[in-house]
DNA sequence: TTGAAAGCGCTAACAT
DNA sequence: ATGTTAGCGCTTTCAA
């Protein structure tokens, strides 16, 4: 790679001229100079070493992006909102994968093991004099991993710390599960059924919070018989559908759109149909939404976004040049936008 | 952030002597100092600067990795390949995300545009002394960018360069969709259908080899009124699938995941049940396989290991300190494997 | 308008 | 066993 200083040798000025005038430092020489210093640094297809530019003005231009899990599904859209927000404020992403998944065979436990890795990608990105962090959740969830003593500004996207004491990005489950369930009631529905996560699971309290709430607010009292638990899965769907059929309800909010997959398949062994007989809500707008008969209603969560706002409030305190305060560092939560499919329908 | 010089001060002894203590040089100080560079690096929580040192050392052991998108649906896959194979190799990957779906609208015809971004991309990875480059595709097609003047190993992933002058990886289309023609042959289906993506895509065409290979083998001639075309998705296979049916084949050798979604839907309608009454096999095994009812069958690209191959071929490129042969630059066409799920079935 | 020189943090050849 | 010194490529005073 060609240098300032061969640049320098063949015009025949100093490394410093040279620097001047590819910076755009105006009359750092004169009109013919410049010219041909532009010239030779084409010709010699230079290109600035951004590691001795960095180290020499205490600058990186970059900020980390500490992944929990890239293949997860919702992972590269977070990741591509702020990589977007970084491109127009002229930073970069450095990306860490940890890879959880593969890593540790799914077991998510938050183990020392987790701890020491993530102590390590940080303690990478120290090294690469990043200028702000971002530890990107695989899902929705509390992490027991605190950065321990980094001058940083740190924030956590699709997940929250133990502590708070760092900024962290989530969406609103509760106020998605009563908009949901806000508009089953507007089309009449009376006895809605839930297939839940896990029961011990915050983010499936949350949104069965903004349930109860669009119920209350009907006056419809809450029936438990017709909320039932489980895995995220499909097979958690297809298992409690017999149930929620026979107890009657004329609607299905699914916590997952995998788990509303195990609806459809029970439903088109019954010979009941989805949009007609029952009306079905997911939660997550995969892709395959479009790609049940009929098609799913389902709550998009605002990944690009939450990327983006990550990204925000990193630069806030890069900018601000200090740590923010207790306030500064409760969750945000954004909304999520609610798509209304064939798989839903009036009652009357 | 504490650097050599400040543990050399405290220690009292020389950067020199902490810098090779710090890197294991054995005997490098007396055990008492080497205790005390230790401790004290500890106690300022000290983290070599990897700009100084990769300045000095000339070294960044790092690889960049460009991808077409991160967000579509095969590229995480890839990317985590590389990152894997990366990490056995003490090597850390630099990423940058052209996302040409959302910044051109889908536009995905080679502009000029594109072409002057991709140089930008390179000519950044460039800076950043990056040893080595991977260009990961959105999906199997030839790209005519070349990077231009690059004195780092190239390789393309998922995709192919215009000029056979920098080394690919890529999967075998041919002998996937032959092995999919011949087990389904196996199962005494003798009329297969195909409905293919465009006509003029690569990719399909190579799929359509494959096929015509394994009814060639078993003397069964070729008939292309049972072969339709159209694009990737649910709408081609919907609206294909009634010709297919009418025309009597037993089995549908959808060539997308998607395509094959369409004709489940369309089966569903007709009350025509796969895995009983037609046999169906899809391409790519996206998440949804497992989803649909029965479960698909289909045809699982190597992503992961075609991450890891083009990993490979960067260290060996550095390796090996020159650019490849033409010979070394063949694309390499990985095995895909085969999901028999319970979409097909053996007639008799 | 131009350049000399210092220095970012680190390492490595070469003393002592 | 430990230190001196030079230098990676760049920017940036400060002086001429």
């Amino acid at each position: 790679m060609a240098t300032v200083k061969d640049i320098a040798k063949i015009v025949g000025v100093s490394t410093a001229t040279v620097s001047n005038v590819l910076n755009g430092r105006i009359g750092a020489a004169g009109p013919a100079k410049t010219r041909e210093i532009f010239e030779v640094a084409e010709s010699l297809h230079y290109r600035p070493n951004s590691l001795a530019k960095s180290l020499k003005q205490q600058k990186t231009n970059s900020i980390g992006v500490i992944t929990e899990d890239l293949t997860v599904f919702n992972t590269p859209e977070i990741v591509d909102g702020i990589d977007e927000y970084c491109e127009e404020n002229n930073y970069e992403i450095i990306l860490a994968n940890m890879r959880l998944f593969k890593r540790y065979n799914n077991d998510f436990t938050d183990t020392p093991k987790h701890q020491q890795l993530f102590n390590m990608m940080i303690s990478n990105m120290a090294a690469k004099q990043v200028e702000g962090i971002i530890y990107v959740g695989y899902h929705s969830r509390e992490v027991t991993y605190l950065p321990s003593r980094i001058n940083v500004p740190f924030v956590y996207a699709y997940c929250y710390p133990k502590e708070q004491i760092y900024s962290s990005v989530l969406f609103n489950d509760e106020v998605a599960a009563y908009k949901v369930t806000k508009l089953l009631l507007k089309k009449k529905h009376k006895k809605i059924g839930v297939i839940s996560g896990p029961r011990l699971n915050i983010t499936a309290q949350w949104r069965l919070r903004g349930y109860q709430r669009a119920l209350h607010e009907q006056n419809i009292p809450y029936n438990e018989m017709i909320v039932c638990y489980g895995e995220w899965d499909r097979e958690n769907g297809y298992r409690h559908t017999d149930e929620l059929i026979d107890a009657g309800v004329t609607a299905i909010f699914a916590f997952s759109d995998r788990i509303a997959g195990g609806v459809y398949k029970r439903c088109l062994e019954k010979g009941i149909t989805i949009g007609k007989d029952v009306s079905l809500f997911g939660y997550d707008n995969i892709d395959w939404c479009e790609g049940y008969t009929p098609p799913l209603s389902s709550v998009a969560p605002p990944l690009n976004e939450m990327g983006r706002k990550s990204a925000e409030l990193v630069f806030t305190q890069i900018k601000q040049q200090k740590m923010p305060s207790m306030a500064e560092c409760k969750p945000i939560l954004l909304n999520c936008e609610i798509y209304e499919r064939a798989s839903i329908t009036s009652l009357l």
